[in-house]
DNA sequence: CATTTTTTGTCAATGTTTTGTAAAGGTTTG
DNA sequence: CAAACCTTTACAAAACATTGACAAAAAATG
């Protein structure tokens, strides 16, 4: 049984978009030139596509950004595409050059739209944020939106978090929102089988489980195969979960320097039980405080989102290398 | 529930209006433009509907926020909405026969499907999960998947952490992969405007979220519209954020007998925080622990998966009519 | 390697369709 | 008689369509 229903449901093309993540002007012009789709049309001359429609750009939409060219799949069977992109590595990301003139645009657009969200978290708007990130996955791209959306989205909510604007609960609403959304993003960004496997999560007594959602999602979006475990979790299951996933990083969030003592002792008892092998990666706003421990323990020290990436990319292709050795 | 399809049942659009959640304007520019419904008239020429009129709309009101274009569906038949919706509203209709699947055969895949994601789970292979997760909801539909796989899932999951055979994390995992369903879940069942508002948490101290998360689902699917906080929120907060939101229900689970004074306390609180028009619901392995605070603070205490649905019907139901009068 | 050429995503301008809402003025109902 | 309905007409915002053009990226060519 396919996912797909059968030709009675109808949309039109702004919900294409949102479904597929195509822009509309981009679905007519894929229209247009390749006939990639061929939705009937209203008395009024509106485009109607199937859900099968919105399928297919989705799988065109993945296939694209894994390097194919559009003019040479758009006329592709749904099988043939599938089949396509089973057989694939990811989307490698690139974290190198940026500022691009597009990119400019970009930054504003989702200066904007950073606005908005704020502006629905601090109405406690559930509904109205999930929107606007929904919009602004398929402007911005899931790459963009991560960096110039929510990376400094959640920066601006711990900040005022700390100022008494916010409350404990619009964080939680947020972290909610944006966890349901990591379906779509993984959606965009399907990983491989080989891919390097990391676990994600937040000390005991660490609460705040933004940062870490922000570094799951990062890290699934440069090709890692993420376990999220939310916050709050002793070092014992921590551990347990690298172990059970055969994980070679653990990235974990610190936000908030609550009693070094507790923080300090997780840390090493964690290093001790995850070894050597393990990369243990920490960020998070409060993570300088404990610089003396980190160093102590070995620990990689997230100093911005430029950096993370450059981390994830460096650490996987090392991944790899060492996974090639032990297969010849 | 039972739709009478006796035609002796007959509104005025007011009602009508009032139970589909469309504007009485906007139903007459349906029947006009689209003859999505063709009420008979008063020998005076006022419309007259039938409860099936009623259930057609509801069923348009919800295709069109789900993106389908009431150009489009207007004219489809009942079993050709639902269809369309795919999901069926328990408080909407289910008189009909179903000529697909037998509830007994999707009992029957729905233990398969629990068997092999409880082994996922065991194997802390969280992508298999998401996987069978996806599977089943396709298969089953929202409704039988959580009733037959999810609720039953989660029981097991309980007890198995209860002799050990699971860990922390498992749950912990458990959790995150059911949070990113929820953006499926929710796509299919999308809720109206008018819909009764809930805030589903757990009180400080309970970490478990799992029962949340369930609640949280089960009541989206009977039409309300919640906002999900996850776990381990002080009383204020929780208070907070049902004012934020105008909530009139607060649904808690608690699942394991801590601390009796905190849970008791940060009951006691709440209540207070929140008054008596909104309605306090608690769930949870763990709830009956604290009969007495329960019904000394006047609480509704969830017996089982049916009475909790049977007790969302009943508050909304309730909460609708309140509301209506309010408007008159 | 340097120049075209092609591909591809994006945008702008301009006109049309869709769709929810509202006002005006008459009719029915209780 | 007042409240609720009815019909018609109109309106405005949002969403679409079409055409044509542009520039970056990729590919082909000299």
């Amino acid at each position: 049984m396919t996912v797909t229903n059968d030709d009675s449901a109808q949309y039109l093309i702004r919900t294409v978009s949102k479904r597929s993540g195509v822009k509309s002007d981009l679905v007519r012009a894929w229209e247009r030139r390749y006939q990639a789709v061929t939705p009937t049309r209203t008395s009024g001359g509106h485009r109607v596509y199937t859900d099968q429609d919105i399928a297919r750009l989705k799988l065109l939409n993945q296939a694209t950004s894994n390097g194919h060219s559009i003019s040479q799949i758009a006329q592709f069977s749904l099988d043939d595409l599938k089949h396509l992109l089973k057989s694939e590595t990811p989307s490698t990301v690139q974290a190198t050059n940026n500022p691009l003139p597009t990119t400019r645009d970009k930054i504003h657009l989702a200066e904007d739209y950073s606005d908005k969200c704020y502006a629905a978290v601090l109405a406690f708007d559930a509904q109205k944020l999930e929107s606007h990130f929904e919009n602004a996955i398929v402007e911005l791209g899931a790459e963009s939106f991560i960096e110039h959306l929510l990376s400094p989205l959640l920066t601006k909510i711990g900040e005022r978090w700390k100022t008494g604007e916010l409350r404990p609960v619009h964080e939680h609403m947020t972290s909610s929102v944006i966890r349901s959304l990591t379906y779509i993003l993984r959606n965009n960004n399907p990983c491989p089988e080989n891919a390097p496997r990391m676990i994600v999560s937040t000390p005991i007594g660490q609460l705040h489980e933004l940062g870490a959602l922000l570094a799951a999602i990062m890290a699934e979006l440069c090709g890692w195969q993420v376990t999220y475990l939310g916050a709050n979790l002793p070092a014992e299951e921590i551990a347990a979960a690298v172990k059970y996933t055969n994980s070679c990083a653990l990235t974990l969030s610190i936000s908030f320097a609550t009693d070094d003592h507790i923080v300090a002792k997780e840390l090493r008892r964690l290093k001790k039980l995850i070894g050597n092998h393990v990369s243990l990666i920490v960020g998070g706003r409060a993570a300088g405080h404990f610089q003396p421990v980190l160093n102590e323990v070995g620990v990689m020290n997230i100093q911005s989102y430029t950096h993370f990436k450059q981390l994830l990319n460096q650490l996987a292709a090392e991944y790899r290398a060492l996974d090639d050795n032990n297969r010849q």
